[in-house]
DNA sequence: TGTACATCAGTGAACGCGCGTTCACTGATGTAC
DNA sequence: TGTACATCAGTGAACGCGCGTTCACTGATGTAC
């Protein structure tokens, strides 16, 4: 294969991630459908597995990208950040967590729904981008408690995460249990604040 | 239509329900099909529409029955723990939560899990339900912070049911971030003391 | 009690549709000489 | 540079399957007289 059928190939990869991109985030990942995806990506519909193994191949691309973003964006929250307390810190990541859920919300789910429904190995970049999650998260719960030992700080981010999670999760849940964001945001200013003066 | 004959319907949909319940607990609600029903059930496939709208409306049933067992067993683990500590009675509670998902994994995620996926209106005992769940717990809320209004008790106690619903959820999702019921545990005794504490 | 009729629960074959994936073919691109 | 050949990206019609739901039919049950 010649350098230049491969940037072809490679380039018709991207338009497929693109146009899933734009579906998973405006339909969700459930209504995700090869043909329109060949129509977007303007490729034939077999073309697709010329260059993907199957359609979830795709979503897990585009899965893979949804979660580098939010780590960044958590991550972007805190830069520079270093003069506030540890606390403020977390609420900081947690509130730029749900924005990025709130505002990416179909994007959000796909990366946490599709793993649910999935078997074979969990892709390595989502256990990174996890452990770099947890990594900003473990930071300040050190600075907040500094006489735990590591085993006892991954726990507390365990459940910072889990806890703050499900806030968002059930907090954006319209149909069940949903509230307006601003509500959310209070809630998980509760939430950390308790933590925060224990 | 005759009393005897209400009756046979009335033992149709029971069958069917019991048939779904089974199926739903051993392989989740995805898997539910309508012939697996009517062969276990011992009915005609169309028999099924005599009695259900559809399919939904079956799992709905369950769900139905699911979150009212849930909601039993939350509230017998304080049963008679009046003298515990209000930090004491939720964690029996959420402990008692966590068995419930844990035991019925695949009833439990189907509560939650089609209410996101169907639209038209939530059905009535969802809504009574959840507000039983939140009395149980807003009642030692009430106890920790005396000097809140119901507004802001409202507020927590919701905090705190998705926050213990997220480490529960994340605990036992094996696929990501999974991990033994027993640290699952640990991680809500873990939040509940910092909230007790303060 | 018996007969004629009406109803409707019960039946399962067939419909209908959606949709991921394959596959035989074609033509553009690249390689060898 | 030109010619012959090989490869493989690209094509889209067709396959295949699953499965919810319908529908024309039947026979059991109930009702009227």
């Amino acid at each position: 294969m010649s350098e230049k059928t491969e940037k072809r190939k490679q380039d018709l990869r991207e338009r497929l991630t693109d146009a899933a991109h734009i579906r998973i985030e405006r339909d969700g990942f459930r209504a995700l459908r090869a043909r329109d995806l060949a129509r977007d990506a303007g490729c034939a519909l077999g073309a697709i597995y010329n260059v993907f193994n199957d359609l979830n191949a795709i979503v897990l691309a585009v899965n893979g990208i949804t979660f580098r973003r939010l780590g960044a964006t958590v991550a972007q929250s805190v830069k520079g950040a270093d003069t506030q307390s540890p606390n403020q810190r977390l609420i900081l990541m947690s509130t730029a967590y749900l924005h990025f859920a709130s505002t990416h919300n179909n994007l959000w789910r796909a990366v946490f729904d599709i793993q649910m429904s999935l078997d074979g190995p969990v892709p390595e970049w989502y256990v990174v981008e996890l452990a770099k999650l947890f990594e900003h998260i473990s930071a300040p719960l050190a600075e907040i408690f500094p006489d735990r030992d590591a085993e006892g700080l991954d726990l507390m981010t365990r459940t910072l995460f889990s806890s703050v999670h499900g806030i968002v999760l059930l907090g954006l849940e319209r149909r069940i249990s949903g509230v307006p964001v601003e509500e959310i945001e209070q809630m998980i200013a509760q939430l950390l604040n308790q933590i925060g003066n224990s």
